[in-house]
DNA sequence: GTCTATAGCAGGATAGAC
DNA sequence: GTCTATCCTGCTATAGAC
C-alpha cells in the first residue's frame, strides 16, 4: 500500500495519454481521466498539479520515451551495413515506424498525440522536436547525405527525409479517409502492403536525388 | 437592414471556421465566437440551432464548396492536354493545393479543418470523403490509369495517389516542424521550393509504376 | 496518498423584451 | 433578427477529513 501513489500516477499517465489522443487536450475532461484510471477526481492535482501538467508529463514521460524506442528500432536494423543504401535507410525507417517496437494501439496513440501539438504548437513541442524528431532526422541525414550527388542542397536533402516522414505518418493519421477510399480495413495483409508500398513510394522519390535532374 | 441576418449569419460561420480551424471544436467556446463575429451570444443558437450544427454548418457551406474550387483549378490545369503525362498531372495537383485558388489563409484554414475531423472523425467526415475527395480521386485515378502498366493493381494507383496528397497536406500540417527543421519561414521563396520539392517527390514515387519491379 | 465535499467559474442553451 | 438576462450543467482546482 506504500507504493499504490506511484501506481496511480502511472495509471493516470496512462490513461491521460490514450484520452489526449483520441480528443485532444480540451476534449477531455479531467473526471473522464479519473475514471478510466479508477482514482479520484483529485489526484490528478495531487500528483501533477493540474491537468495542462498531467498533459506536458504524459509527453515528457511516456511520448519521449516511446520517440527514443523507435529510434533505437531503425539504428538496431540499420547497423549492420556500415555503408547502407539509400534503400536499406529507406526502408527501414519505414519498419520502424510501422513494423517497429511498437504495439498498434501505442503506434496510433504516439502518432496522434504528435498531430494535435503539431496543429495547435503547444509547450511540448519543442521537446518533440528538439529532442526525438531532430536527432532522428540528423542520424537520418547522416546515413544518406554519401549516397547523394553533389550539387544537392542540404536543403533539399531535409526536405526529402521530412516527406518520407510526412508520407508514413499520413497513413496512420488519414486511416478513416484510406479506409474509405480504398474499401480495405487496416488488417495484418493491408498493413503489409502499406509498409511496402510506402517503402517503394519513398524510396523512388529519394533516388532522385541520386540521379541527375530530369530535363 | 432586412439583410442584417444573413450578414450576422455568414459573419459567424467565417469566424467561426477560422477559430475551429485554429483550436478545434472542443478548444472553441460560443462565446468567442460571437464575440469575434461581433454579435450576440444567442445569435449562434438562432441560425443554427447550437454549436454542433454551426460546425457542421461550415463544413457543409464553407469547405465544401472549397474542395470544389480546388478541385476545379486543378482540372482547368490538366484540360489543355487530352492525355496529359503523368508529370503534368503530378504537378497541376501541386500546384492546385499550394498555388492554386485559395489565399494562404483560406489554405491553412481548409487543410487543418480536415486534418481535425480526420483526427477525430465525426459527421463531417462523410461528407468530406463523399463529396470531394472521393471525386477528386476518381478524376486523378482516371488521368493517370492509362499511363500505367499492365499487372498494377488499381489498390497500388490509389495508395500511390493517397501518397501524393498526404506529402502535400503534411508540409502544411507539419509547418511547426518543417521551420523548427529547416530553420526556414514559409515565406514566398520557400513555398516555391517547396512546390518544386513535392511536385519532384511524388512525381518519381508515382513513376514506379511505369516501370518494371526493382529486383 | 486518497478521498469527499465544495468553491468558483465558464460553458451551452433559452426565454422574452425590443 | 437581435439583445439582455438567466438557467443549469459541467469544469478545474482546493480544503480538509481520514
Amino acid at each position: 500500500m506504500s507504493d499504490h501513489g506511484e501506481n496511480t500516477r502511472q495509471r493516470l499517465l496512462e490513461h491521460a495519454e490514450k484520452l489526449f489522443a483520441e480528443k485532444g487536450f480540451a476534449g477531455v475532461s479531467v473526471r473522464e481521466i479519473t475514471a478510466m484510471a479508477g482514482c479520484n477526481l483529485a489526484a490528478v492535482n495531487y500528483h501533477f498539479g493540474g491537468k495542462q501538467k498531467l498533459y506536458l508529463a504524459v509527453f515528457r514521460e511516456r511520448w519521449a520515451k516511446r520517440g527514443y524506442k523507435v529510434g533505437q528500432s531503425f539504428m538496431q536494423a540499420i547497423e549492420c551495413s556500415q555503408k547502407p543504401a539509400i534503400e536499406e535507410v529507406v526502408s527501414a525507417m519505414a519498419k520502424a515506424f510501422i513494423q517497429g517496437p511498437l504495439t498498434d494501439s501505442e503506434r496510433r496513440i504516439h502518432i496522434q498525440l504528435m498531430q494535435r501539438e503539431l496543429s495547435d504548437p503547444g509547450e511540448a513541442l519543442d521537446m518533440i522536436v528538439g529532442e526525438v524528431m531532430r536527432p532522428f532526422i540528423r542520424q537520418l541525414t547522416e546515413l544518406i547525405e554519401p549516397r547523394i550527388k553533389r550539387g544537392v542542397s542540404r536543403q533539399r536533402l531535409e526536405l526529402n527525409i521530412l516527406s518520407i516522414i510526412g508520407v508514413t505518418l499520413y497513413f496512420f493519421l488519414a486511416r478513416p479517409v484510406v479506409e474509405r477510399i480504398t474499401g480495405k480495413t487496416y488488417d495484418g495483409k493491408f498493413k503489409s502492403d502499406l509498409v511496402s508500398h510506402i517503402t517503394n513510394f519513398s524510396m523512388h522519390g529519394i533516388q532522385a536525388l541520386t540521379m541527375e535532374e530530369r530535363k
